[in-house]
Formats: structure tokens, sequence, C-alpha cells
DNA sequence: AATGAATGAGCGTTCATTCAT
DNA sequence: TATGAATGAACGCTCATTCAT
């Protein structure tokens, strides 16, 4: 692939994560177009259809996120690796992720990363379980769940207000 | 009103609940029509457009809302109560509603509504609170934020094992 | 026909006339019964269709015309009658008229009436030749193309600056 | 602008005037794209809607009807050129262009080219009034609205009999 | 006979996708 | 290869016409 080719595809990738994750599902081609500077032409060599494009953009986030997931397992306390991962959900368009992954995708990746992913959050929340701050009556696998939930509304942090008590219901305080 | 309009009127509303539940606010009105097994035209004669009659959805939800949660306030405990709330809120379209009420609506009705019914649940709240069934460290104001999460996704149920876990994060367990 | 039958009928046909002459030949069917306080149905029940409605306002236009035309026959000074011929047109929804003989009506009356009014007003033009008030130049069928041109735009009146001007090119002054 | 993109535009604005004087202003945008032989998204590409097609056509005429009447300005005798700008007119959608500007368009120049067309009429109509050909008792600013009469119905020329009898009203014979 | 609710073809417009340049 | 002009299916909406009440 020519330097320019990679060049492009990149702008493209980004334009249209930075719109989807402002606008959601309705972005359309001609503005991740223009915003990525080049022609709706550009998009369409890159990437089959508009869906091949929002997949691959799911795809890297879930690649990303897996990366990081990865880099949290073993560091202990593991309470504070749970944290750290949400905190790192903020940036990624999650809800897209999931719209896409519930909407039979085309790419096996989206699915498959997603199951990866949440082995080893379980594997974290089990960890975090047997240290004592993590209630000990949530089946390790719910856990998941619950952080999606906390995740999935725009704008999550491990440290604002809602959350914060959102996670708390997994917490096992230290008395 | 004529009988059968009056039928049309109940089957387009029945039909546009529905999708929109499934596909969330991307329902077409020819797919509302069809499913309510009437032509286009009658969904224009029962709402000036699209946006009406989505209101007019959201409307008639959180009325109905209203009803279920100002039948809950005084009810002891207030913890059951707002259990309660939250598993009359699942066959209730509240992302739809939601989206319409951050985007600028027709109806003033709607985010009156919204504050009616978020002063209720604050107020069952504070009662839970004093009841010693919820944290006294979260605002009660927060708890409807929280409720928020819990309820729109889909499917929230009281008794489901996810809005347990969640909601217990409010709970003061009785020692 | 029974009595409020024929109520209805000339009810339709009146609104229909005004909003004809108001808004041209985009008047709806709905607005025309909703004006003469009527359904939709009742308009149908009268007229086969929007073309058989309008065409009847053009008929019954028209065969008013010829009346007071045929009054204005034999009288004298003709160029005085040619006037009053024009000041009866103003009231008249002459456009629309014009503009279903041109578009193949299906009443044969349209082109009948025509033809028979502009036979009478040509004998009356050659009348007002032979009286001197007419310019002897203008061949009398062509009078009635003039008299079109000068009526056909809204609210000619024979005593108005800009119809003078016009007609007066028709004019012999007396010297 | 690519060359098949203006070829493109002038064939719909070639086809939209067609239409336009053949069908008035109701002519559709289906109509208009499949006369030019393109789809209707490419009108969309060259016109943002239908309002702003017409309203460019008008102002195209307007401006030709404008150098035209300018070329006349000076010239003797005036009379003979307000004949010439009559039959300019002939090939001119001036009814369209008149239904547009009594209807709030968007493109100021549509008014203010008809004034100063107007304006340049009515400068030409006073020289031949001066030169003796024009009726002295008509203000010059009538002639105007004289002219568009006999012009705007379809088809007027100057040396057509009917246009011919019209002006005369106007014409002062020499004797 | 009158009503007005229901119908659906058709219009203006958008946007994912294709293709000439 | 990149561009953006062209395409046309699909959407929201209107209105002449039909039909159940």
């Amino acid at each position: 692939m020519r330097a320019d080719a990679r060049r492009n595809r990149s702008a493209i990738t980004s334009a249209a994560l930075l719109l989807a994750r402002e606008r959601g599902e309705a972005v359309s081609m001609e503005d991740i177009a223009r915003a990525a500077g080049v022609g709706v032409g550009t998009l369409y060599r890159h990437f089959p259809d508009r869906r091949a494009l929002l997949e691959d953009i799911a795809v890297d986030t879930l690649r990303e996120l897996l990366d990081a997931t990865r880099a949290e397992v073993g560091r202990t306390p593991a309470w504070a690796a749970l944290l750290r991962i949400v905190d790192h959900c903020v940036a990624l368009p999650l809800a897209l992720t999931k719209s896409l992954i519930t909407s039979e995708p085309e790419r096996p990746e989206l699915p498959e990363l997603e199951v990866e992913i949440n082995a080893l959050i379980t594997k974290i929340a089990a960890k975090a379980q047997r240290e004592g701050d993590l209630r000990a009556d949530v089946p390790p696998t719910e856990v998941v769940r619950v952080l999606n939930v906390a995740v999935c509304r725009c704008g999550a942090r491990a440290d604002d207000h809602l959350t914060r008590v959102v996670l708390d219901g997994l917490h096992t305080p230290k008395n």
C-alpha cells in the first residue's frame, strides 16, 4: 500500500470515529469524506460500503480495548484495574460497537473480540473478588454486563458521581 | 371520533410503539403504516408529521409512567415502590422518549412530565433513605439518574440479575 | 333533486368559484369542501372529479357571460356595450376558463360557448366600427383577442388606467 | 467545473426553461430530470431545491432581458426599440418570472432586475414620447404595464396582429 | 344523501453507491 | 489512484379519489 493511501485510510478512520462519537450511527459518507479531507470515492476504494467502514472502526476500537485490558490482567489490586479499564472506555464509541455487534456483523472479529475482552474482564473480576474488593454474591461473568451499562451511556468515567454509584454496587468496601 | 378511526389510531400507536422499541428512532412512516395495516395517509390524518407521531407516543408513555409513579408515592417500604417503578418501565420505549426530549420537542409536556416524574421519584428515594433502605451517601436526586441508566437499556427488570446488581449499589442491606 | 342537494350543489359551486378566483387552479378539493361547509364526499356526489367541478364552474361562467353579451347585442352605441362587457368580465374567473378550454376539456359546451360569445362580440365590434367608434383597420374578429388580453389579467375594469390604454388602441376618438 | 457537469447543468436549465414555458410553474423535478436526460439527484447537486432551480432560470431570463434592453437604450427611433424589446420577450418564460417575483423569492436579484429593466423601458418610452411616436397622454411608467400585458400571454410578437393592435394603443400614427 | 376517514400514487428531497474524468 | 458528479431507491409528506359509517 502506497504511503498516501495509508495516510488517507487513517484520515478516514479517524474522521469516522470522531463523527460516530459525536452524531451516533447517523453519520453520512459525504460528511466523513469531507472531514477526512478526501472525496467519497476514496472511502469506497478503502471500504466496500458504509457498514464495512463502521465495522472497521468497531474492530479497531475493540482491538485497542483488548490491548488495554490485557495490560491490566494480573495487576494488583484488580479492582483498580477494573476502574482503569472503565476510564479507558470513555474515549471509545462503544455504543456504535454494541449496535453493530447486535445486528449480525460481516466481520467475525467483532463478536470474537467481545468474547475475548469479556473473558479477560471476567478473570480480573474474579481476582477482585478473591482480593475482597468485589461483592462475593455477583458472578464474575455478570460484572461485564454491569460495566457495559455503566460505560455505554456517553461519557462514563470511573470517577464521576453516577458511574461511582453504579460501580459501588459491585464494590466490597474495606471495613 | 368514529369507531374505525379510533381503532386505526390505536393500531398506529401500537405499531409505532412496537417498532420504535425494536428499531429505535429510525422507524419509517411506511413501515409503521404497514405494521398497523393502514395506508400512510391514515398516519398523516392522525398526526401532522413523523415527529408529532413519535412525540405523541412519548407523551403517552410518560403519562402512564407518571400515573404508575404517583400510585407508588407514600407506599411503604419506599424501596419496594422504587423496584415496582423500575419494573413498570420495562415495557416502555424510554430510549425513544429520552432521545426526543433531548432534541427540542414541540410538545412542552415532554420535559414537563419528565421533571414531574423525576420529582416524585426523588421524593420516594428520600423516603427510602429515611427508612434506611437506600444508601445515605447518595443524593436522592442522583437516584433518578441511576434508575435511568438501569432502565434505558432494553429489557431492564427489577428482578433480573443485572438490574438487581445495579440497584444494589443503592441499597442499604438490613443487617 | 332534493332541496338540500340543490343547496349543497350551489354552495360548492360558489365556494369553488371564489377560491378559484383567489388562488387560481391550485385549489384543493378539501379546501373547496370546507369553504362550502360540506364534506368532500358531497363534492364527489355532485361532480365525478376535480376537472368536472372546475369545468362546471367554467360553463356557468361562460353561460353568464353569454347572457350578459346577448343583452348588449343591438344596443347603441356599440362601443359602450363593449366596455360594459369588459366590466362584466372582472368578476369572472376567465383565466381558469381559458386554461381549461386550452387543455382539451370533457365538456363540449366550453369551446362551443366560447365560439358563441366571440361571435356575438365580433358582431358588436362590427357595429362599433360602422358607428365609427372602433378603428377601421382592425378586423372585428381580432377585437375579441384584444379583449381577452385586456380582461384575463386580474381585475381588469374598463375604467382603470391600464385597460383604458389597451382599449384605446381600438377606439376611434370622436374628433 | 467539469465538462460533463457544465453540460448537465445547461441541459437541466434548458429542459426546465422549456417545460416551464409549456406547463407553467407546475413542472415536476422528475419531469425536468427526465427531459434533461439525467437523474433527479443531479438536479439537486446543481440546485439546492426546486425553488432555487426555477428562480435561477428566472434570474438568467431577466439578466438576458436587461442586456437586450440596455442595448436598445439611446437607439432611434425609440418606438422601434420598444418593438424590438417586445420581440425579444417572446422566447422568455416571463409568466414564470412574474409568478416567482410575486411570491417572495429568495434571490434578491429578481425584484432588483425587474426594477432596473422597468426603469430602462420607462426611459425609452419617454424618448418615444418626445419623438412623437408614443401617445402623450400615457405616463411613461404606464407603458411598462401595457407591455407586460402584451407580452405575458404566451407568444407575443411585435409583428403579430394582436400585439400590434395592443401596442397601437400607445402609438401616435405619423399622419 | 352526507360525512369524513382511508387509500395510495406522486412529489420534493436525501444519501449510499457507482462511474466518468 | 483520487475526485466528485451522477444515479436512483427510499423517505416524509400531500391530495385527488374511494368507501365505510
